[in-house]
RNA sequence: GGUGCGGUAGCUCAGUCGGUAGAGCAAAGGACUGAAAAUCCUUGUGUCGGCGGUUCGAUCCCGCCCCACACCA
């Protein structure tokens, strides 16, 4: 029997994910998954580097274009709609393409997530209405007196972290962390694991000159026209929320494009540093399509 | 040409009543379990503009020079 097998492509924003994905998606005849937390909102368009429509058109795409800014989406919606594209791809061909750059989707996606029960909206609510009002001090408080394990080894810095923790507790009447097992869970598939790379500087210099094409091809006014939703947690993006701030008058366009630039510069990091945590990647060099294309194949030939 | 205010980390600046200095941003590294393009943690030696003087000791006080900005001619 034959072993159904993802690709994971994965690495740093503009690094060249989607070209090296829709060579592969076209050479195995296959779909492509996208894991990528922003291109899934149909809202979303020129800020967040979708593939063209042309492009969308030549090789069937999965959680692009699928949901709205409206929707909730979180890791747990794209674990089991993945899972479902993956499983229906399988039926018709044994290769799937999956390419992304939102570590926690892609580890989600490989190994599972720990099943904690739903909580309910009010208790949700309720935590982060208190947290706007009293700060990071009550969360540290009221986490210090219900959560006591939390307390001692949860990340009682980070707010949304300690939201979410006193927010289960409260719903489960357990710390969030006895839920955290770590255990993988199996999937009925192979993976292989492909990271892109390229010198810091290199990728620092595509970065600026995206972020310039974006604006050329008309971000602000994207922006612009969703300014009514800024609130929205899709919109809590890398090249809106800058954008937002210049239509409100906090930030210059030139200053508010040196953010956009330097934001994704601090994204392509924390990208980086999480795949290069999962010694399940091999790296290969993106510094051309055709040279990345040659690593795949005698790569993919030892190990498929 | 004159007067005034400045010249301190890659940038914007604070400070040292004389004992060789520290914030924010940037940069670098890290974490990450239903917000993840989110959120959070760690890391600060730099001829304190130059040359002299005073002093045990000067980035700080004094003199001259250079540079920037403002105003007056």
């Amino acid at each position: 029997m034959i072993t159904n097998t993802c690709i994971v492509i994965a690495g740093p924003t503009a690094v060249g994910k989607t070209a090296l994905s829709l060579s592969l998606a076209k050479h195995f005849n296959t779909a492509i998954v996208s894991a990528d937390s922003r291109q899934c909102y149909r809202e979303l368009n020129i800020g967040v580097a979708k593939p063209s429509p042309a492009e969308l058109q030549i090789v069937p795409h999965h959680f692009i274009n699928t949901h709205s800014i409206n929707d909730e989406v979180n890791v747990k919606v794209f674990e089991s709609y993945a899972l479902d594209k993956l499983s229906q791809v399988f039926k018709t061909n044994p290769v799937c393409i999956v390419v992304g750059g939102t570590g926690l989707y892609i580890d989600t996606l490989c190994n599972g997530i720990d099943d904690i029960p739903p909580i309910p909206e009010k208790i949700s609510v309720d935590v982060n209405t208190a947290y706007k009002q009293n700060g990071i001090e009550w969360l540290q408080q009221r986490i210090a007196l219900e959560d006591e394990m939390y307390a001692a080894k949860g990340e009682t810095k980070n707010p949304s972290r300690l939201i979410r923790a006193l927010a289960v507790k409260r719903a489960t009447g357990r710390s969030i962390l006895t839920f955290q097992t770590q255990i993988k869970k199996p999937r009925p598939f192979k993976m292989m694991k492909i990271g892109l790379e390229m010198p810091r500087d290199i990728l620092y210099n595509r970065i600026n000159a995206r972020v310039d094409k974006m604006i050329a091809e008309g971000l602000a006014g994207e922006v612009k026209s969703l300014l009514p939703h800024r609130h929205l947690q899709a919109l809590q993006t890398v090249g809106y929320r800058e954008l937002f701030d210049y239509f409100e008058g906090k930030l210059s366009v030139d200053e508010a494009i040196e953010k956009i630039k330097i934001n994704s510069r601090h994204y392509a990091k924390r990208q980086l540093t999480w795949f290069k945590r999962d010694e399940e990647f091999k790296w290969f060099e993106a510094d051309n399509l055709n040279n990345s294309l040659n690593d795949f194949f005698s790569f993919y030939s030892q190990h498929k």
